[in-house]
DNA sequence: CGAAGGTTTGAACAGGTTCAACAGGCGTGG
DNA sequence: CCACGCCTGTTGAACCTGTTCAAACCTTCG
């Protein structure tokens, strides 16, 4: 998998794949950060998700893309030949497996934003969003890379009520913000409670 | 894969497996029909799907079954012995490519299930249901092995919604219904355009 | 045949959206 | 380096979709 790899930068609101192109390759993100997202025949967009250094994208394709992958940020991506990777992965074991591991991780992700999105309400929904940031990026601080756009599409909601919902945590003391994007979670367990 | 397999029955409304469960077994559905689903915290439903002859369950995860299987009705399933399955995946190439090509595949429909959930409204999601049911089954002339909580729980509505929407579309004869389970689709093409 | 559960329907309610106006921050250019 | 202008975010109010609560109606299964 590292064979062939070759690094590549983009801009921020700059397109890496679009949806529908061939998947001819698959990228791990360096620095920055990347979102992925579709649209619906009324021109609705579904962010599927945000993607921060350590993550890889577009493997989860068959030929062509499903989803668009666009910089949040000014990011750098290492680049893999797609073409080479299903090789790997037509011959060799491991690979094969490591790519159905990959596959079945994801598929695990995209099964608890399906719980999210089905079951849960504004408030549980914005929780859990911020929960997962904090998991992931390992603090308690938070620069958010994405707008609150990007968020009301990664949770289903519109943008009014996510701002609310940042206001409504902040007058609770959950959180703390300067900023739109520079967040501190001052209570984990309060989130984890509201996240339900 | 074919090794080792063994059939069994299960009556309406019994549990197939459990989430949580040690992932022993995949089944194939022979008869019958099958859900799947998992709880939240506070124990609202959420149903990941409906499973028809010839599909196939238990295969999307790792060690342990992140949703319950239960029949909808009485059904027959094809059984097989999930560790032969990993070692098979594990030691041959094409085992391994054939479970990354099945989990890609789930991978893709939990992504369309994703987008109704986050983007739809609720007379766009009963139509999409009724529509992926209609290609499924082959025919316009649909008998539902599942209850109207079911496909509430499904696409993230209550019974009252969705009983709503089935009876406004049978005013606008878009379906025909006799008995709650029997369902007709005389305009395709009318639920399609109300899919969005 | 009768009871129990599932479904339909109605009416009131509420969470989230929509529409609209304002504020604030950031980048750009002078 | 500052000021301007634009874009993003916040806040408010009215509205609407879907929920909740409640009652009646099947229908199906024992």
């Amino acid at each position: 998998m590292e064979a062939g790899a070759f690094g590549m930068h983009f801009k921020r609101e700059e397109e890496i794949y679009g949806e529908g192109e061939p998947a001819e390759y698959v990228y791990k993100v360096i620095s920055g950060a990347v979102r992925l997202c579709s649209f619906d025949p009324e021109g609705r967009r579904l962010v599927e998700g945000f993607y921060l250094p350590g993550d890889l994208i577009g493997f989860e394709d068959e030929k062509v893309h499903r989803f668009s992958a666009e910089a949040l940020c000014d990011c750098e991506l290492a680049v893999y030949p797609r073409a080479a990777m299903e090789r790997a992965a037509f011959t060799d074991k491991n690979a094969a497996f490591a790519l159905y591991m990959l596959t079945s991780k994801k598929l695990r992700q995209t099964n608890d934003h399906l719980m999210v999105l089905g079951k849960k309400r504004a408030v549980e929904r914005v929780a859990a969003f911020l929960l997962q940031m904090v998991a992931r990026s390992g603090g308690d601080v938070l620069h958010l890379p994405m707008s609150r756009v990007d968020i009301a599409d990664y949770l289903g909601l519109t943008i009014e009520t996510v701002s609310r919902i940042f206001s409504m945590f902040e007058r609770s003391r959950a959180i703390s913000l300067s900023g739109a994007r520079n967040v501190t979670v001052n209570n984990v367990g309060n989130l984890q409670s509201l996240a339900a």
